[in-house]
DNA sequence: TAGATTTACTATATCGTTTTCGTGATTTTA
DNA sequence: TAAAATCACGAAAACGATATAGTAAATCTA
């Protein structure tokens, strides 16, 4: 800045104006300092800015899976790729946060100010770990996505209305003896318990317990697990629905196993709408959690949050999902 | 800093340099100013450091898979995973790179730059894109996976020797009739597909034409089209080998469709070794490929060079694969 | 013991921006 | 036309750290 100020014969702090389109600067001149700078090669120092501005453009993104699998999981990464396109749209970029920076172990909330965040997205890990509340209570703007904080931002699947919907559709089509394997115990997994009996009681179906099953959201095994025990039944269910579409794939082994056939046999819904999910044969029926809208969603709250602190109302957004019909739930008559 | 070194009466520059651990602060010193400044909770600020210093300990991730999907490819997002750990043990934090940061596009260089990035990691792009090039044409040190540029540092995965080694279960389980599906034009590509040739003919074994069919990786659509046009042909083959194991999933849904079983009526291979290949049934015989160790020696190098240019050598390292033997190639005899 | 070296610390400049306040010139207003 | 307002720009400080060069005191050397 300083070699353009000197090219052009004006000082430093009217470059920088220039450069920012201050209002307080000649059409002439700036226009003329534009080309300058474009033809030196400039471009700013976003540390310089940052540290003048106390702003860094920069979203801290606080995303583990339990499972360390990295972004296995195609719901998350899924929502952390669209989080990631509407940030760059608005002109943040992102940064991981983590604990064992270099070796020194600092906080989520240490990290965060080391970085200088303007805001963190927080998906998918312990909320109720100490250091995830500590971060959530700072001022440092959050948005969380799958739960929520008094008095903060959340992004929600609306799953209670999703369990409805999927319930709803696979009594429609004739079942009345339907089981779940739900995954851990979360707020989640909570909403949907309580839907799916809901929805159950609602439509006249009685839920015998042993047609509710726990299992591990992502992991094949456990729901494979809970589906032999499910077909080993005297009163077999005539539909399982799963935590997830990636579960399933336990399920589906476990059922063949035992030569049955999906649907002929017995019926299945999945979770989640992810691509592998409308690859199978039969196309898995499942409910599609809109990840796309979520992340979206999520980087606009935070950015709005950020450039507007005072005006800006926290809010939870309840993103809908939607069944996607396969071929997976047999009509029964 | 400057409230720690009047509390301490000492100067700012003598806080600055027990905290960095300097040699020339005496022990009691530097030890007291330590406790003071974890009790009046200090933390460094990156920016002012990086201005400073002109070192931020920010990694560039140039990652773009050309489907846009994201990350949704487990072998990329894996390397990124196991990168990013890595990085951060080492003290670094990582930044995607992108172009249209807020409206105004900028090139990859130049996000780098305005990043302050120490240096780059680059996977799973264009690599003729001019962007790509001038980036790596650029003063930034950078690592490349699973592409070689002159006089730069390169993680590969040994895609010669592990279809060697993969054409050769195949042929060791009796195979003679093998086809190859792979995917679009990349020196990966090639290499497979040569070392498919060679190992091949040293093995004796004819490949006809018709044999030979591309597709796209990760898109199980055209795999299932290569599928049909090979179990159309009067004179079948006895294995397919498909470029990844996700793509596999088009083909078993039409291997299927005719009726046949796999492996009892045809055999089938993957490639990647992803956790899904894993825990369909049969279980997939597939390469695998060790994203972990591809991604941690990238990150491992780069930090290398970052710290030592003086010293440091552009090397190619090359990380071996490992055939996983599942069930899906039958032995004929 | 005088000079040389080492030790422990400080003063100050600087990294590349932005921001605040000020100022002279020009334009508008009454 | 004199006073007020507006415009276009500059001077200088500041953001939070580090690096360089220097200094006084303590220690060593011959």
């Amino acid at each position: 800045m300083k070699d353009i100020s000197k090219r052009c014969g004006v000082s430093p702090a009217t470059v920088s104006k220039a450069l920012n389109g201050s209002p307080d600067i000649g059409e002439e001149t700036a226009e003329n300092i534009r080309a300058v700078a474009r033809e030196m090669g400039y471009h700013p120092n976003a540390n310089a800015r940052a540290l003048k501005t106390k702003r860094s453009n920069n979203l801290g993104v606080l995303f583990i899976d339990k499972t360390q699998s990295g972004l296995a999981h195609e719901y998350f990464s899924s929502i952390l790729n669209s989080f990631k396109v509407e940030a760059e749209r608005l002109g943040f970029d992102i940064t991981f946060i983590s604990r064992n920076i270099g070796g020194t172990s600092m906080t989520y909330l240490e990290h965060c100010r080391y970085r200088h965040c303007d805001g963190v997205v927080i998906a998918s890990v312990d909320f109720y770990d100490p250091e995830v509340v500590e971060l959530v209570k700072s001022d440092i703007p959050t948005v969380t996505i799958d739960h929520v904080f008094d008095n903060r931002t959340a992004i929600l699947s609306d799953n209670i209305q999703s369990m409805h919907d999927l319930v709803k559709y696979v009594h429609s089509r004739g079942h009345r003896k339907i089981a779940f394997i739900h995954g851990e115990k979360t707020s989640v997994t909570q909403k949907r318990l309580a839907s799916f009996y809901k929805t159950c009681a609602e439509l006249g179906i009685s839920v015998p317990d042993e047609y509710v099953k726990p299992a591990i959201y992502h992991d094949p095994e456990s729901s494979a697990r809970a589906t032999r025990e499910l077909l080993a039944l005297n009163d077999r269910p005539t539909c399982i629905m799963y935590p997830d579409d990636y579960s399933f794939i336990g399920g589906m082994n476990e059922i063949e196993k035992c030569g049955l056939t999906i649907p002929d046999d017995i019926s299945v819904t999945g979770y989640d709408g992810i691509h592998l999910s409308q690859i199978l044969r039969p196309k898995l029926t499942t409910l599609f959690q809109d990840a796309v809208a979520i992340g979206r969603e999520a980087a606009a709250q935070l950015v709005e949050s950020i450039l507007s602190p005072k005006t800006f109302i926290p809010k939870q957004i309840v993103i809908p999902g939607r069944v996607i019909e396969g071929a997976s739930v047999k009509k029964l008559d």
